[in-house]
This record gives structure tokens, C-alpha cells and sequence, in this order.
DNA sequence: TTGTGGTATGCAAGCGCTTACATTTACGCA
DNA sequence: TGCGTAAATGTAAGCGCTTGCATACCACAA
């Protein structure tokens, strides 16, 4: 198995002159070898281009400096910067990031849970709250460091970093009833294992319920695609009545809803409101620019990372959870009625 | 050092009453295993929780099924949307992705090389072709498998799988020129070190210098963001003839000079033609859609996987390069004069 | 019965690194 | 000079897993 040309702490202290002890020493806390002896072994290391190996250190350690997160996809812009900003924090606390990707599926992230933690990542970044049962008992079972993100749940012991999703549904909302409207559409994405989808949708609900007057018309749930954003337009416009505002749960909908209403020949802000959710690129691009929900991802990111850290550091204060504030970006989708 | 909660092959040894080398066997090659032993093998397994500790199994294999990528950034839905299906494909054979992210500086990337590596690595995907020598050097040292993505060089030993950028960039300059331009100007990303960039210049030139006639009123360089590609355009307006039309190195960059043209009341593309490059989301959101260069990101993930795959498999056919075909997507910012 | 070949399992030697503990060395001071 | 102490280094025992080799067992043929 002995990998010939691999050089192993064996040769370097040899070359080196010295054990390998102290080798493993002067690579892991510098200060307890003698200055002579540091400048001889990093020359060894130097000249025979020695690198530790994975396998030794995480065995003799039971430690990986490696931590792994599970998105639902990096297809979308939200997550990747969140994820962008994440790795950024880690590598620059000298810790790797593993990725696994769900594509909002409880089956396949439990499969990437499972996967992750036997590559050996010593912690997780999990997305929302929402996840089978099997899925906590094994978390609990393995007690897995884990934070969630894009999320801010009130009740159970998880850490967090995100923010209220139903608070900010809520938010927006009431910022397009405040313009006027009282016909609403809802697009959403597929509520089913998505508490971030499902609880912007109650968000929604609860401002509608508040004010008397104001109705519902529809709420279609499809995928985060444009393609299916358009249909579920369709299907919005489909009825006698028209909504004068569709709130869309995300910035990915809200943009398919936009093309497929220009298709459509409908003028946006003046024939149909608009809003989205995430405020991703996208967002600052279309004409007229999306009045959506800003999230702050990259903070989101590095927070979490920050937090993650935290809770592998054994002498570290504990880490808490973060609740992040969410605001509203208005652009020109959204039109006074 | 032990984990005392952490369940051991021993500890299911135990329990099923065989020898550790039994269990390892019908963890890793079931058939090795009598009937009638796997089951009672697999119930231990079931009821310790049994998770095979990674730094054992790296150690004793030398291998440790982790594949490593890096990338500018994910924050470019170009680069994320290529991870995502890289990051398919290799889950689904059962390897797990590690990632680091160079921000376009060759020094932060051999950095993440050095840190993948000795994370255990057994292979890399890299972005492009030009690297300083120090870094290939270090590949070369430890002959690290890897492959090149986004590019297609010629000469190299390398494998890779991606597309010719020069060829592109020259298809794209042509298309403009075919449509009558004369007079252009080119907003580019940053040359230095990313040898994309630089292609792609070339090419725009070959086109150009094989159009007697038309001329190249400015090259921009800058930063992949909206707002450094407005002021590039600031600076391509700013000359005493302007240009008809502003071939852009990415999409961003396109985008990033749409917002800018529109800002001073240019009417896209009666005023100004724009073209991108990479055809991301973002290009089929502008108003009017944005014409560009389509690069096949998620095949260039799959099938980069499956090179690097095959080049892992000791028993795999070797593994070729696969140069990718890009098209040019017509929207509507490119006119004819 | 014995021999033969195949299959299922156990034994034990690593894989490369870390670290508790032992040993050596150097130095200051009585 | 001798002793105590601290700093530097060495020794060796694991860490959990894989795997070549040895062993045990069984069915079947001679």
C-alpha cells in the first residue's frame, strides 16, 4: 500500500537528522522545537516537497479541519454567494469545505448528510429547519456540530444563522398591500420539505389576514425554475378575476413570472405587480428592477462559518445564533393601485 | 485520543461476533461474505450506528475518495452552475467534492491547491490553462491528477474539457462584424492570470485584423461586477468617435454596461450593439435579451468528472481531453448598421 | 477413507501521524 | 562541584481500517 514516492514524516526526519516527533512537532506548534533544529527540518520538508498526510493526521488526531455543507443547489445564485462567502471564512480559518447538494430533496440530503459526515467533516451547514425525522436522529445519534442557515428558528436547540422567513413574507407582504393592492396572486416554490417556502407563504397569509378586504386569489407552488414560473402565471391569470400584485417567493419566480407577463403583452409595473424574494443579481437586471426582499447572504455566509468554527473550537466562548435582518429593496415592479 | 462515543469496527466485530476483517470485507465487498454472516454483520452495524472512521480508511487505502475543485469564484452563476453538475456526477459515483475559491489570483489558488491536496485530495479540477510555473511545478512534483476545465489548450499534456476561448471570441467578433460594425470596442476582464480573458481578446483581434476596415476604438480591462463594467463603458464613450458596438468578455460585463448605456439614455441596441459571453441566467433577463456566446457549463461539469474519474480508475480506458463546442445565442442587443 | 479444491473467516502487519511519557541536555546557583 | 529545573528531543503506543496470508471447514471425487 506504501505509497513509494510519497515522502512520510519517516524520511524527513531522517534527512532531517532528528525524530519524528519532533518533525510533527515543529509543523503543529513550532515554538516547542529549538530554533537550529526548525531551520534544518524545514529544509528537509523543503527539499523532499513533504506534505502530511490526510489520513495519518485525521487517525492519530480524530480530526479533519474540514467542514461540510449541503445546499439545495448551487444553480441558484442565493445559494452560491451564500456559499461563496462560507467557504471564504473557512479557508481563511484553515478549514476545508465539502459540498454536498440536496436539490430540495429530504431523501437525497440525508444520502449527502450521511456522506459528508464519513469523508470525515467535523461539522455541517444545513439549510432550513424542516427535515424528516430519521434525518434529526441521526444528527442527534452522531451529535454532528451543525448550523442552520437561511433560517431563524424560534423553539428548538439548533444554532442558527438566517433570518424569519415568515416575518419577512409577512414584511413584503404588507409592503404590497400598503401600495394598494387587494387582488393577490402568490407564486411559491414547492412547500413540500421547504420550511423557507412554507413559511414565507404563512408570512404572506398572516398580512392578507390582517386586513380585511384583501384576497387571496391563488397560490400556485412550482419549482424554482422561469419556465415553471410562467406557467404558474398562467394559471394565475387563468381565473375571472385577475390579481393586481403576485408575490413570488423567490427572485427565480418572480423573474419567470416577469417574462412570461411581457410575453403576454402585459405591462409591468401598470397590468401586474411584482415582487421576489432573495434580491440575487437577477434582480438589479430586469426592466424595471425587481422590488423584492433583500437577504443578506453574504453575511449569512461568513456568520455561519463564524459560528461553525465556534462550535468546534472547544475553548471558544459558545457560539450562539443570529438572527439577520431582511429588508425591502424597492425597484419599479411594484406599482400604487 | 479515543472517541469513546464513536463506534469502532472492533466494537462491531464484537457485537457480530467475527473478526474486524470480516466486517471490513462486507462493508467494501459484500460478496466476500457468506449469506447468512452479512446479516448478522449489517444488524451490528445498524444498532452501534457504525460509520467507518475516514482518516482509518484514508490511511489504510491511501485513497480518500475526495475529488477537489477550484474556482475563481461561485458568485459567478457560471463557475456555480459547473460545480453543481461537477458535483452531481462525482456524488453519484460515490466521491465527495472539496472546494476553494481563487478570487482570479494565481497565488490564492495554489494556496487552495496546496490546502485540497493535503486535505487529501485525490484529484483536481482547475480553471484554465496559464498558472505560474511554481504552481505547475507542484502539480508535476506530486503528480496530482487533474483536469482543466473552461479551456481547451492545444499543446499542453494536460487533459482537459472545455472550449476553445480564442475560437469563441473570434466567432463572436465575426457575428458583430457580419452584422455591419466597424467601429467597436471591448470591455474584458482582467488578462492578467486568467488566460480566458486573454483568449478571448485574441480572438476578438484575429476577427478584427481580418476585417480591413473595422477598427478597434478601445479595449477595457476590469473587475467581473456590474458597476467596474459601467465605468469601463464610461471610458469607451468617452473617446471623440464611439463605438457601435461593445463586445463584452462575460456576461456580467455586458450586463454591467447595459445598465450603464441605459443610465445615460442609450436605446440597446439601436444605440449601442452589446454582445456577452457565457450565457448565463442573467442574458435572458435583460431587456432586450442579451446576444452571447453560449458555453455549455453543465456538460463541461459532467463530462470534466468523468475525466477525472477515469483518470482515478486505474483500470479505467485512459481518460481523454473533450473540447466543448460554444454557440452564439441571437437575442436582441446586437443590431445591424 | 483420504485427498483436493474452493470458500469463509481469522490473524496480524502495516498505513502515517500525534502525543504522553521518558530521557537527555543545558544552565544557573549554592 | 553537584544538584535542581526547565527546555529539547526521543521512544513507542496507539488511532481505525485494509489486506496478504494462514487456517478451518466443507463437499465431492477417487
Amino acid at each position: 500500500m506504501r505509497d513509494k514516492n510519497r515522502p512520510s514524516l519517516e524520511d524527513v526526519a531522517v534527512l532531517a537528522g532528528v525524530s519524528t516527533a519532533s518533525i510533527s512537532r515543529c509543523i503543529n506548534n513550532p515554538k516547542k522545537v529549538a530554533e537550529p533544529t526548525r531551520l534544518r527540518i524545514q529544509e528537509a520538508i523543503e527539499t523532499l516537497g513533504y506534505m502530511p498526510h490526510f489520513g495519518g493526521r485525521a487517525l492519530a488526531r480524530n480530526r479533519t479541519n474540514t467542514i461540510g455543507a449541503i445546499i439545495p443547489t448551487m444553480d441558484n445564485a442565493m445559494f452560491a454567494s451564500g456559499l461563496q462567502a462560507f467557504q471564504e471564512t473557512l479557508s481563511e480559518a484553515g478549514v476545508t469545505l465539502l459540498v454536498g447538494s440536496s436539490n430540495y430533496d429530504p431523501a437525497q440530503e440525508f444520502e449527502q448528510i450521511r456522506s459528508l459526515l464519513s469523508q470525515g467533516a467535523d461539522g455541517l451547514l444545513l439549510i432550513g429547519q424542516a427535515r424528516p425525522k430519521k434525518t434529526h436522529d441521526f444528527l442527534a445519534q452522531h451529535s454532528v456540530p451543525h448550523v442552520l442557515a437561511w433560517c431563524f428558528p424560534k423553539s428548538t436547540g439548533h444554532h442558527a444563522v438566517g433570518f424569519d422567513n415568515q416575518k419577512s413574507g409577512r414584511a413584503i407582504a404588507e409592503h404590497v398591500i400598503s401600495y394598494g393592492h387587494r387582488k393577490l396572486g402568490v407564486i411559491a416554490g414547492l412547500r413540500d420539505g421547504n420550511d423557507r417556502a412554507q413559511d414565507r407563504i404563512l408570512g404572506i397569509q398572516d398580512a392578507i389576514d390582517a386586513h380585511p378586504g384583501v384576497q387571496l386569489l391563488g397560490l400556485q407552488e412550482c419549482k424554482y425554475s422561469f419556465e415553471e414560473a410562467g406557467s404558474a402565471l398562467d394559471d394565475l391569470l387563468s381565473g375571472p378575476v385577475h390579481p393586481t400584485a403576485v408575490i413570488c417567493g423567490s427572485d427565480v419566480l418572480a423573474v419567470g413570472a416577469m417574462l412570461r407577463a411581457r410575453d403576454l403583452g402585459l405591462q409591468i409595473p401598470e397590468d401586474i405587480s411584482i415582487t421576489g424574494f432573495d434580491d440575487i443579481n437577477l434582480a438589479r437586471v430586469t426592466t424595471p428592477g425587481l422590488t423584492t426582499v433583500r437577504v443578506p447572504q453574504h453575511d449569512m455566509g461568513r456568520k455561519a462559518a463564524h459560528v461553525l468554527l465556534g462550535l468546534l473550537d472547544a475553548d471558544a466562548p459558545q457560539s450562539q445564533s443570529y438572527e439577520l435582518m431582511t429588508t425591502i429593496i424597492d425597484r419599479g415592479t411594484l406599482a400604487r393601485v
